[in-house]
DNA sequence: CCTTTAACCGACCCACCGGTCGGTAACAGA
DNA sequence: TCTGTTACCGACCGGTGGGTCGGTTAAAGG
């Protein structure tokens, strides 16, 4: 039984669309028909592809943000060097805007996760799995940090990891508007700030 | 001319009920009939007292939420303290669920904006301004903290009032469901983790 | 060719919701 | 007691948007 060709492409048109144009106005704010007219389908193609405008988010969601995510937040972990730097340039890296896509994938979850909350209850579970993923990553190289004496032994991983994601999520709520760059600017020296309080002790000489 | 006894306490009654729901299940989400309803109020009512949802929402904004968010984040801060033990305190208490109320006025904000971020641009710039009083105030006490020689010289004061936002924004989209003890005390962990390395250095006895 | 099936069209349905409007009840002041 | 005003009622309107369905086109397979 296998797809063919015309319709695994169409199928993520809509999805490739779709996620720009959710990401720009909301899932609810969007209807099906801003997406069509764009890419000059019709409800019945809509239909014949996705059973409904759920299941179609859904689709978008472990099709293109689980991926997005991981190439931007995860896949840069896995090194052997200092981990904390390396955090320091994946966020960093998440927030730049057009990168080679225009949409900063990071902050989509923030939006979404906020928007879907007491609203589908569905939803909200396949968003949040993909930020326990990025955590479960997060305490694991943490935790590899420590025992390569980057770390100081003191550190609650599971904390750190916490308030990493909290504040990085948080910084979409400010950033929404403008003056981006200045914000942005401030998030990473702060965090710098706050990493260096992780550091194991430098020996006295 | 004196609004009646009679207009302030529905209106009043409107407003907070409004408030609780829209905060329970997001402003679009909820139509006006599921806060009339719980009220016994009717369209008409509604409509004799405020001349659209927008406008109702703005006077929960105004009437409801400054009030709460100073409360709870700007009138604590007013101290000649050590600002930093009083910043940790503030943001404590204010992820403190049913404290007397049982809505956490400094989620709220988050969800809000989020909610109305490209959606309604002026109901966007009311929640701003909440944020920026904020904003203002910390900046303000980080400073004299400085003057007063508990936080070190070098800390960029408009830089650590963005980071502590941001992360109290950020752990709203983490405590969304359940756990929230174990985050909460996370949280405040680290937040109390970074101020340590924002304090003066303790002199060389 | 002819048949079947996948891809797609778009008119239509209906529930929902913000907002309107012509009323009624109650109360205050004269 | 009469009158005007304030508070409130609820049927109705109209736009919106998810979802349906009876089609047509086009490609694939025999």
């Amino acid at each position: 039984m296998e797809m063919s060709l015309k319709r695994r492409e169409t199928m993520h048109r809509l999805c490739a669309k779709g996620l720009e144009i959710f990401n720009e106005k909301g899932y609810y704010n969007t209807s099906l028909d801003d997406i069509l007219t764009e890419l000059n389908l019709s409800k019945g193609a809509f239909y014949h592809h996705f059973k409904s405008k759920e299941d179609y988010f859904i689709s978008i969601v472990q099709n293109l943000m689980v991926q997005k995510v991981y190439a931007l937040l995860v896949e840069p972990l896995d090194t052997f060097e200092n981990p904390l730097p390396i955090i320091v340039e994946s966020l960093e890296n998440a927030l730049e805007p057009g990168r080679q896509n225009e949409m900063a994938y990071g902050f989509m979850l923030n939006d979404f996760l906020t928007e879907f909350h007491k609203r589908n209850e569905e939803i909200s579970r396949y968003l949040k799995d993909i930020i326990n993923v990025w955590e479960v990553n997060l305490v694991s190289v943490l935790k590899k940090g420590k025992v390569d004496g980057h770390i100081a032994r003191h550190v609650d991983c599971e904390g750190v990891a916490t308030y990493i994601i909290a504040s990085f999520m948080g910084m979409r709520t400010l950033m929404m508007d403008s003056s981006n760059r200045q914000l942005k600017y401030q998030y990473i020296q702060q965090l710098k700030q706050y990493f260096k309080s992780l550091e194991t002790e430098r020996v006295l000489a």
